[in-house]
DNA sequence: GAATAAGGTGTAAAATGGACACTATGTCAA
DNA sequence: TTGACATAGTGTCCATTTTACACCTTATTC
């Protein structure tokens, strides 16, 4: 079935740059294309919205069917609209950026010609992915010291050092531990659970968890997080 | 000539929030609405997209076309894609938003079905205009706040008084004279003019002007305006 | 039980932010 | 001419925040 209008349109699709945080580096997911244009090069998720669905929903569901994950943190991010950033036709794209927690993140790779990469070693994308990912992390980097939004890398339950080395990795500096700390637990936003974490032949950690609700809470009296 | 396409697409359009500043209220200009849907209603400036243009020049061009203006300050905002925005069809849009100066926005009135109203008194709008004008005066407030952009409202040579003037009415809260001066002064981004203000029985003011290359040098060494 | 490796803690000095009130200089009208 | 008026312009002190900085703790491993 065709459709026929009066004047040409654009193709809309929207396109996801996906974050992870193995701990070390901080990761994008790919999609490997299997058909021309760009055939096997690596690219980010995404597809055609559907009339139907608004342009989130577009990004969710495209999300799932690529890369088997679902209910991650996502927002919209910009939308690119270079006239010949298709070969093929003219396409705009809605791009969006997504953060997605250390369990799902595994269980993304199992399924799909998906894969993970250190943000610094991801080219060469198809099309001009590159460019949204590099937009993507900018906004990431911003998103990060405003917000407190790192959580939704890290598992539900974490220790501050693993936090310190997420900030380091995206923002790309050495921090100092005691200050670090100082603030992060001076927004009294994290709470310190009854367990810790060991691992190596060292110290265990104290483990806390994100406390939403508390930040909502604060958030709505014009409170700003920066760090 | 009709134009055909295997998969439905939603249409694609432009819409503009052009913000002005007349030494009082921020304001938004609006056009009326000359067709249905929501005929005689105002409206954000805006309109489809071409296929052999990008998204800013679509947006310029529309700006230009409907108002009248021309090169001002604009910048991507967000892209609404709710399904039912438009009651005719699925349109998607991606909203701009602009700042002009004094001197331009008397300019704009004068074509066209053009008005402007202070935001506070701007509804109602046809569409989500509200919805984008919502969004668009967060992201003014945002964006004055964190980068030195408020000289796009303001004439080429200004006095600290008008600039504070704008700041206060565009974030809504007054501010210590003093302070706003030694932070403003403190950032060496203003350049003393040679020249007075009057205006009124009283002492004149001291005029300035913003020097953009001196921030762009400044914000490549990692510097960051905030008020 | 000694070596190792990361976890966890406090203080002092510097910089920044916020509160605060009076003098200066022009116009205008009596 | 002079005094009333209206906005322009200026500096200090205190509180808070930010930064720099070093050692002890607690687990593991051999």
């Amino acid at each position: 079935m065709l459709h026929t209008y009066k004047y040409p349109r654009p193709a809309l699709t929207v396109d996801c740059v996906v974050f992870g945080f193995d701990g070390g580096d901080l990761q994008v997911l790919l999609i490997r294309r299997a058909l021309e244009p760009f055939k096997n090069r690596w690219a980010l998720p995404g597809g055609f919205v559907h009339l139907d669905e608004t342009l989130d929903e577009a990004a969710r569901r495209e999300l799932e069917e690529e890369t088997g994950l679902r209910e991650v943190f996502l927002e919209q991010l910009h939308t690119f609209g270079a006239v010949d950033r298709d070969p093929r036709e003219r396409v705009v794209s809605v791009a969006y950026f997504a953060l997605v927690k250390p369990s799902a993140a595994t269980a993304a790779t199992d399924a799909a010609e998906a894969d993970w990469f250190p943000v610094a070693s991801a080219a060469p994308l198809a099309f001009d992915h590159a460019e949204i990912l590099a937009t993507a992390l900018e906004r990431l980097r911003d998103k990060l010291r405003r917000e407190p939004v790192g959580f939704e890398l890290l598992p539900p339950k974490f220790t501050l050092s693993q936090l310190q080395r997420l900030y380091e990795a995206v923002l790309g500096t050495a921090l100092d531990k005691r200050n670090f700390r100082k603030k992060v637990l001076g927004y009294d936003l994290l709470v310190a659970l009854k367990e810790t974490h060991r691992e190596g032949a060292h110290r265990p950690a104290q483990l806390f968890r994100f406390d939403p609700a508390k930040y909502r809470r604060l958030k709505k009296k014009g409170f700003l997080f920066e760090l």
